[in-house]
Formats: C-alpha cells, structure tokens, sequence
DNA sequence: ATAAATTTAATTGTATACAACGCAATTGAA
DNA sequence: TTCAATTGCGTTGTATACAATTAAATTTAT
C-alpha cells in the first residue's frame, strides 16, 4: 500500500455504493416505464400505498429528499391524478398529501414489479439478504444523526 | 406477508442503496468544497490519478457514466486546469484526456479525504469490509450484462 | 401583547444523470 | 471501391438532488 492507495476507486466504499445505486435505479426504467413513473415518482407512490396521507415535512423524512425535489414530484403525482395536496386547516405552513382512489388502483400495476427487479440482482439470496441488512444497518446511523 | 408486502420501502433492497448512495456523497460536500470539486468531478480526478489518459469512452466505461454526464465535468475540469482535452490524431471521433501538473498537484491536497469519510460510515470494521465486498460483486455482475 | 426566533414549503441556482438524437469519422460489406 | 452500418462524442430535453434563500405562518421569549 502506498500513500495513495486509498485514492484509488476500487479502494473506496462509496464509489461501488453509488454506481450500484445507479445501475439498480436504471433497471426498473422499464418497468416504470410501463406505468410512467419515474422511480422518485414510484418511491413517492409507494409512501402513500402504506401511509394515505402525509404531510410534505413526513414525506420527507421517510424519503429522506427536501422540499426542493419533492415539490415539483408532487405537482406530477397530482397532475396525474395520482394524490391531491391541501393546505393543512390548523397549520397553513403545512401541506397535506394524500392518495386518491386512481392512486390506490395504481398499486395494482405495480405489485409485479418487485419480483421483476429481484431478477437483476445478481447475488446469492443469501447475499442479497446480508447486503439488504447491512444497507439498512447504515442507513439507520443516518437516520440517527 | 399480504400480496402487497413486496411493495413497501422496507423490504426493498434498492431503495436503502439509493439513500445510503445520497448521504454517503452528501459527507463528502464539505470536504470537496475545501478544493472545490463536486462528487463528480472528484471520482473523474480519481480516475485520472490512476490512469493519466484516458478518452471519453474508457472514462465512461471506468466510472459507469455517460458523455451526456461526462462532456461538462471534462469541460469544467479543463477551466479548472486539471485536465486538457485533445481529439486523437489517429481517430478524430476520440477525445483524449490528460490530467496536467496542476491536476496531480491536487491529490495532495485530496490524500486525506478518504479517511475523513471512514468516520462517517458508522459500521463495525469487518461489516465495512462485508459490504464493500458485496456491493463490488453486484458491480461485478452488472459489469458482465 | 408583541417582537424575535423558528418552522414549513416553495423557489432559485447549480450540477448531475441519462435517453434520444445528431453528426462527423471510421469501418465493413457487397 | 463505395455506400451502408457503426462508433465516439456532443447536444437537447427531462427529471432529479440539494444548498441557499424567501415568504408566510406559527411559536417562543420577553
């Protein structure tokens, strides 16, 4: 090892995390293509089918994007009829969000598509299953900070 | 497990990969900003300190991004002085770049930054090591599609 | 009660990413 | 050889991401 080993991308953790990110993100484009979501749109979707209604503060942190990328994702969604956006009554800073029916029949054209990506990732389950964890392991210290 | 279970963030492996990619490149802002590179720009530099020239084509290829991506970072790498961009004479479809004097002189300045970012990633030594290994195999697989 | 501080979304500006297309250079096939 | 296909890079258009700022509403402190 020399000084600067540690400079080199095949050193680096976070170089292969985020191409894997891109790489997996690009594989569900077809899919979502079929149902025209983008997958920051699907992620967003996917939010409302566990949880109807949130406010954009909720939304937020569960997706872990601000305000910046969620407002115009929610001025689609909406366009789209997929999730109408209210002031809140007793906070007028606050922006409720919530799904409507054309949302909730949405879920149906996307129950496939989990199984579908599963396919592109080529590891062992039980690999699958260790990376799953160690992900989330990670991603709970941020949430903690 | 109901019919929609596959459909909820938290048994997705893709989305912790796309949130952990994000705020793993978002600990490296206040360091890049020291010498004034952005994510992108610091993983192309990267690439040059390894391999001195490369043409658009293997730096896409080495990096796993684009000339869409990649034609304004050389560009801005090249104001920058770091790099110079010349078409080959050989085949003037090719891009040749070239890290200059002032773009080795940066990994000095660059040399500490991956230990900074070590502390960052709040896992056990040897989960680290796990998960680099597993995200470089998926990396390996999606090289060979 | 009222000013100061905080909070919530939206906006602005910058920098990615990438698909789709364009174009010139090169290669390959008939 | 000559023209069709391919290649390599650049451009355009769309959609993120996020920092920084703004603006309005609410809360806190005095």
């Amino acid at each position: 090892m020399n000084t600067y080993d540690c400079l080199k991308l095949e050193n680096q953790m976070c170089f292969p995390l985020y191409v894997c990110a891109k790489e997996v993100v690009k594989r569900y484009k077809p899919f979502l293509d079929e149902i025209d979501l983008t997958y920051t749109q699907y992620i967003t979707m996917m939010a409302f089918w566990e949880h109807k209604e949130m406010n954009v503060k909720e939304l937020g942190a569960y997706l872990f994007l601000d305000s910046g990328t969620l407002t115009p994702v929610l001025k689609k969604l909406e366009q789209k009829g997929y999730i109408t956006r209210k002031r809140s009554e007793q906070d007028e800073r606050v922006l409720n969000v919530a799904i409507t029916e054309t949302g909730e029949e949405l879920k149906e054209k996307a129950v496939d598509i989990p199984a579908k990506i599963g396919g592109c990732v080529r590891l062992e389950p039980q690999e699958a299953q260790q990376l799953y964890l160690l992900l989330r392991k990670l991603l709970g210290a941020f949430e903690e900070e």
